[in-house]
DNA sequence: GCTATATAGTCCGATGTCGTACCAAATGGA
DNA sequence: TCCATTTGGTACGACATCGGACTATATAGC
């Protein structure tokens, strides 16, 4: 029996599964303490898209619900590597800003991630990541306007 | 500040991540009630590669620690999905098999995922889908080993 | 302006993940 | 043949995830 296209798909996902799994194992390695893989999401997206966001802002942005965002942040909190205060705009909201401590974690563990990828670039071509790279853009893309039909989001 | 070249790699990372986050939640929208994406692989793995597994092996094969897999079997087991007795060869260790139910399971899943593929195939160059694969599987292999390289494995 | 509804955030409870400790069976020397 | 070590599996506890319920504030329609 020959294969159909969805084996194609489904072996694509599996394989993206597979090295998601993998590469959060060797970020959380680089991570201190009790410190996991979102809190290093929200400390990455403060500084590299914007400080003082709210936790909503963040929760949709990284698709998890908001409960989630909450507990995240809580622990950046306990750590002193965010503050949060109220929108001075709307008492209803937050908005979240990075200590130095913060940036200063980020930053290290930016340091640490690259020099781990450098004998990845030693052992790939890199013109071959960098082609891979628009598809999985556009994939990202298509996945995530299907779920917002579907969806309501939080 | 130019970018460097492990930017391109964070990136790909990144949208490795969301992707991952994306198709977990659309295969657990297929599932029905208190099944997650786990319980499928253990069921999905069991078809295609061989019933009659021990926990352990699939622990490895899926990168999981076994207390996690003793968990996900507990949950096949109690909705009759899968059936579990001794290993005739080794008094320490059990066998998996899948049941018919558990069968059936496994195939309607694949069908329902299959139709949501459709549109996807619709709208993607499969070409350009089947270019970036082999990238991806060598991708997975390095982070596998350089894993392998400095972790003891459970 | 008043009220209904929508939105931002938290709390709580159910469940999942995973490290540690443990037990039982197997293996490999002496 | 012992006994030390290794290996397969489970129990338990700490913590993460997330849906549902709740509170407070904002907004819309009248």
């Amino acid at each position: 029996m020959p294969d159909h296209e969805p084996s194609l798909i489904f072996e694509i996902f599996n394989e993206i599964g597979i090295i998601e799994q993998l590469t959060r194992a060797s970020l959380e390695a680089r991570l201190p303490d009790g410190l996991i893989a979102p809190h290093f999401t929200v400390l990455n997206h403060l500084t590299r898209v914007k400080d003082g966001q709210t936790p909503l802002t963040m929760a949709r942005a990284f698709q998890v619900p908001k409960t989630s965002m909450t507990h995240t942040l809580k622990g950046l909190l306990a750590r002193d590597l965010v503050e949060i205060h109220a929108n001075p705009d709307d008492g209803r909201s937050k908005q979240v800003w990075l200590t130095q401590a913060g940036k200063d974690l980020r930053a290290q563990t930016i340091t640490d991630l690259a020099g781990d990828s450098m004998d990845l670039i030693k052992a790939f071509d890199l013109n071959r990541l960098a082609a891979i790279k628009p598809v999985l853009t556009e994939l990202r893309i298509f996945l995530d306007e299907r779920r917002n039909k579907t969806d309501g989001v939080d």
